[in-house]
RNA sequence: GGGCGCAUAGCUCAGUUGGUUAGAGCACCUCCCUUACAAGGAGGGGGUCGGGGGUUCGAGUCCCUCUGCGCCCACCA
């Protein structure tokens, strides 16, 4: 079977065929399309992206891939099929669709995934096991230490697996993604070589820096946390009010969470303005219980009515601390470690350094209680300590509340430190199409609030690793100034185990030597890349000219700041544009009570589940009513009513095509009310496609089923008769022709929303599939109908309708003698119909039409039996 | 605190540039086993469009204001 040629001409003779075989069969169902249609996909390369001449016939999508490591849920459902309609309104108006699928597999979800799944953990100081079998029953409490090596072994082993189930689950929902040509994963070689070249490039054009800073740190993971990755979440704490001392012994009150980083105070900070204050700036103060001479300094980001007015400015409690250090030069006094407790070490610079053993190794919770006592049996606690609730920030996958340490960490420019840059980067949001439109405030939100540069490195093991080594000096120490980068030529690489450029195996790690650059990229890095991966950015310019910058990008709402922003970023170094035209945010499914769904709360769909239930045409025309960045609350009636849809679909189909002895031409038609059904389509037609041009996908599918309904109750239901023949055969094969050129129609209008149930149809009367057709045109429509009949039409049924109804009859009562009663340019039209009206309303009597003012009409006098 | 959005029938939502009696689906009520479809079909009830003010011949739609809700960001002394 071969599919249609995408440039064949749009000419309702060519899908009505005379001599196209139609086959129907008895008893359609639902069941088993999936299984059906997405093997036949695959056998016929149905989505394959086929290269053509020019960049204008491409539409490229830049899917988003999933983290394979998480969970599937419904909301991914949904957005990943809003990308499919628009994918398959794309193909059918002829574009050679690239839309290729991605899995996100690299980086530290993974990793947790596999510690908990395997009972493992990562230690690098351990030799590689080849006979290494992970343990057949992983105990969550005592986690196995295993090289990395093996540790990477098992990342790649269950993400394989974790792959092959999404696959299925996307397969049966059925995104028309190219699964053979154009499936790409984030740890792959070709991932880490665009993203370790991207990098090169990023540092020999001073876009991307090695720093030794105060860094946002998550004690649980141990690694530095990126600004995009933090949330604020409610932590309950205490206000301490603690007494600082003047060397005359007048105390200075301030206030504090966090009383355990006293030991790390270096100076009191007030507003310059601050009148009660202003007469400390200069002197000192000694600090209570550790006696260090501490400075009181004046610096604008002090806030008088916060707190006692003056704080305590510590390295490092919060973001302010890092300000005023680095504004006011002041010494850096770390006793919050990378584990994040307290050092066992006594600092040195504390005068009185005894009472420090109280909080020496303890996490910050215990530091505090033990600093409480101590303040208070120094004196120098004022009143008990009073409970607040603030906000702490998290590192998004963490439990702990974030601590700031000073580490050496890769950074990529942003525009956190740079205003030109940032102006750079608003710019290019703003060349970008947003849908819906005003979606483009959040990434100017987000852009204009930026803190910092986008910091990249982290200090974990499954990821890209940095192609770089250092210079290991005469006393052994890396000599961090001095980067050995890798060469272009040679990537992929990893430092720990290639050799640096003029070294030999020998000298890793020794004085005189060379080491390697431990830390790896955050997945974000290789994230931020996916276009340049999908799109074969430094292997293939052809596939690269025919589909950068893309077309379109989807996204969920959460990651504009992430996902969004870092692409965009890495798009403007690269190449200098933004990395697409358009960005289409989809909503999130919320629970019924309109929460959002999470693990935690257990309210969480399972889409393996509904699918099962409803089938994926169910389920898509479900998610097809959530429109553009619209959070949509799950339910299962809306799965119910598109799976009546589609079985309405089936069941039509089969009972136009089963009418007549073969298929009717087009040319047929000449009935009245056939040209104002066809008139009505071409209406459809029209909006469905200015709908689909604007990314409205839902409001296509509505007027496409609105439409659908009055086809199916109205005309279907007028026309019957005739084209059983009542009338004679010209006029039956009026209607069948029209009949059947609306039902060709209207299955490619569905084929975007519906894949599986109008490939069935359609596979009884055409060769090829639906999905390579063409979108329907107005032209393909007769003109000449009026559109306006069919509405009088259906108000005339429902008058004799309603009439039988309200009488409490069967609908084949027949009529006597009926009245219709409206304005003449009504009768006009409805004159040449009343045959067919006759027909339907079982009306055996005289017809009379009397002109009257709207509303319409009907009286009919009921032959009761 | 800054930004954005939402408020229309019991529920979920449409209502294009202001223009006759405000729509759909679900739910509800009544009827019909009509030969495409009973996991169906037909008919029906139900809304002072969040409150207040303004512009206009005319406001669900435009302007101002208030209230409530949601999301993003900031807020860690």
């Amino acid at each position: 079977m071969q599919p249609m040629s995408l440039a064949a001409s749009p000419s309702p003779s060519a899908a009505l065929s005379p001599d196209a075989v139609v086959t129907v069969p008895e008893r359609p169902a639902l069941e088993g399309l999936e299984a059906k249609w997405s093997k036949a996909w695959d056998e016929q390369g149905t989505y394959e992206f086929v290269r053509p001449d020019s960049r204008a016939q491409v539409f490229s999508i830049d899917t988003p891939p999933p983290t394979v490591s998480g969970s599937l849920h419904v909301g991914h459902v949904f957005s990943y099929t809003h990308t499919d309609l628009v994918a398959r309104y794309q193909r059918m108006q002829g574009k050679h669709v690239f839309y290729p699928m991605g899995w996100d597999d690299n980086g530290l979800p993974t990793e947790r995934r596999v510690q908990n799944f395997y009972g493992v953990r990562c230690d690098p100081s351990i030799g590689y096991d080849p006979d290494f079998t992970a343990p057949a029953k992983p105990d969550p409490k005592r986690q196995m230490s295993i090289s990395r090596k093996n540790f990477i072994e098992l990342c790649h082993r269950l993400t394989e697996v974790d792959e092959q189930a999404f696959a299925k689950l996307w397969r049966t929902l059925g995104l028309s993604v190219d699964w053979k040509n154009h499936l790409y994963a984030t740890i792959s070689a070709d991932s880490i070589r665009i993203s370790q070249r991207a990098f090169l490039r990023n540092c020999a054009r001073g876009e991307a820096y090695l720093a030794e800073a105060p860094t946002v740190w998550d004690v649980t993971f141990q690694t530095a946390v990126a600004q995009a990755e933090q949330e604020a979440r409610d932590y309950p704490g205490h206000y301490h009010r603690v007494a600082f001392h003047r060397p005359d012994g007048e105390p200075i009150h301030i206030e504090t969470t966090r009383p355990e980083l006293i030991p790390s105070v270096c100076a009191l900070i007030a507003h310059p303005d601050d009148t009660r204050y202003q007469r400390l700036f200069g002197s000192t103060v000694t600090s209570p219980v550790f006696g260090v001479e501490i400075p009181v300094l004046a610096h604008p980001a002090a806030e008088p009515d916060k707190g006692a007015g003056i704080a305590m400015c510590c390295t490092f409690g919060d973001a302010t601390d890092v300000q005023w250090w680095r504004e006011l030069q002041l010494p850096m006094r770390t006793v919050i470690q990378r584990d994040g407790r307290l050092s066992a070490e006594t600092p040195e610079w504390l005068a009185n350094p005894a009472p420090y053993a109280e909080l020496a190794g303890k996490t910050p919770f215990s530091a505090r209680a033990a600093m409480v006592d101590l303040l208070r049996a120094g004196g120098d606690l004022d009143g008990e300590p009073t409970p607040t609730s603030r906000k702490a920030n998290f590192y998004e996958k963490g439990d702990k509340p974030l601590e700031i340490v000073s580490t050496r960490q890769w950074y990529i420019r942003n525009g956190g430190r740079d205003e030109a840059l940032k102006q750079a980067l608003l710019a290019r949001g703003d060349e970008l199409t947003w849908v819906p439109e005003h979606m483009r405030h959040r990434y100017a939100n987000w852009v204009n609030g930026l803190n910092g540069d986008w910091l990249i490195s982290r200090q974990r093991f499954f990821g890209v690793p940095f192609p770089v080594w250092y210079p290991v000096d005469a006393d052994g120490e890396p000599d961090h100034n001095r980067p050995i980068f890798a060469s272009e030529e040679s990537l992929p690489i990893d430092p720990s185990s290639d050799l640096a450029p003029g070294y030999t195996a020998e000298q890793r790690g020794v004085p005189g030597g060379f080491v390697g650059d431990p830390d790896i990229m955050d997945t974000w890095a290789t994230s931020s890349l996916t276009p340049q991966i999908a799109c074969g950015w430094d292997s293939d310019p052809e596939l690269w000219q025919l589909t950068f910058p893309m077309d379109f990008a989807p996204e969920a709402h959460d990651i504009i700041r992430t996902w969004v922003f870092s692409r965009v970023v890495r798009a403007h170094y690269e190449e200098h544009v933004a990395p697409w035209k358009t960005v289409a945010i989809s909503g999130f499914v919320v629970d019924p009570d309109r929460k959002k769904m999470s693990k935690s709360i257990g309210n969480v769909i399972v889409p393996t589940d509904i699918l099962d239930r409803f089938g994926a045409d169910a389920v898509r025309w479900r998610a097809a009513m959530a429109r553009p960045g619209m959070d949509s609350p799950f339910d299962e009636t809306g799965m119910k009513v598109g799976r009546r849809l589609a079985m309405k679909v089936l069941n039509a189909s089969k009972f136009v095509l089963g009418m007549g002895e073969g298929p009717v031409g087009a040319g047929a038609v000449y009935e009245p009310v056939d040209l104002a059904m066809l008139a009505s389509l071409r209406q459809v037609v029209v909006r469905a496609t200015d709908a689909f041009e604007a990314f409205d996908y839902s409001t296509a599918l509505e007027v496409a089923e609105r439409f659908f309904w009055t086809f199916c109750d109205d005309y279907l239901e007028l026309v019957k008769e005739r084209a059983y023949g009542a009338q004679g055969e010209r006029a039956a094969a009026s209607a069948r022709g029209a009949l059947q050129l609306a039902l060709d129609l209207q299955l490619r209008l569905f084929a975007p929303f519906m894949p599986y149930v109008t490939e069935e149809v359609w596979s009884w009367w055409h060769e090829g599939s639906v999905h390579r057709s063409r979108w329907p045109v107005a032209e393909e429509v007769p003109s000449g109908g009026d559109p306006a009949l069919l509405g009088d039409v259906a108000e005339v049924l429902m008058g004799v309708r309603g009439a039988k109804s309200i009488a409490k009859v069967s609908m084949k009562t027949e009529a006597s003698a009926t009245t219709i009663s409206a304005p003449d340019e009504v009768l006009a039209r409805l004159r040449p119909v009343l045959a067919d009206l006759a027909a339907v309303g079982r009306i055996t009597g005289e017809v009379v039409l009397e002109p009257s003012e709207p509303p319409l009409r009907v009286d009919v006098t009921l032959v009761t039996p």
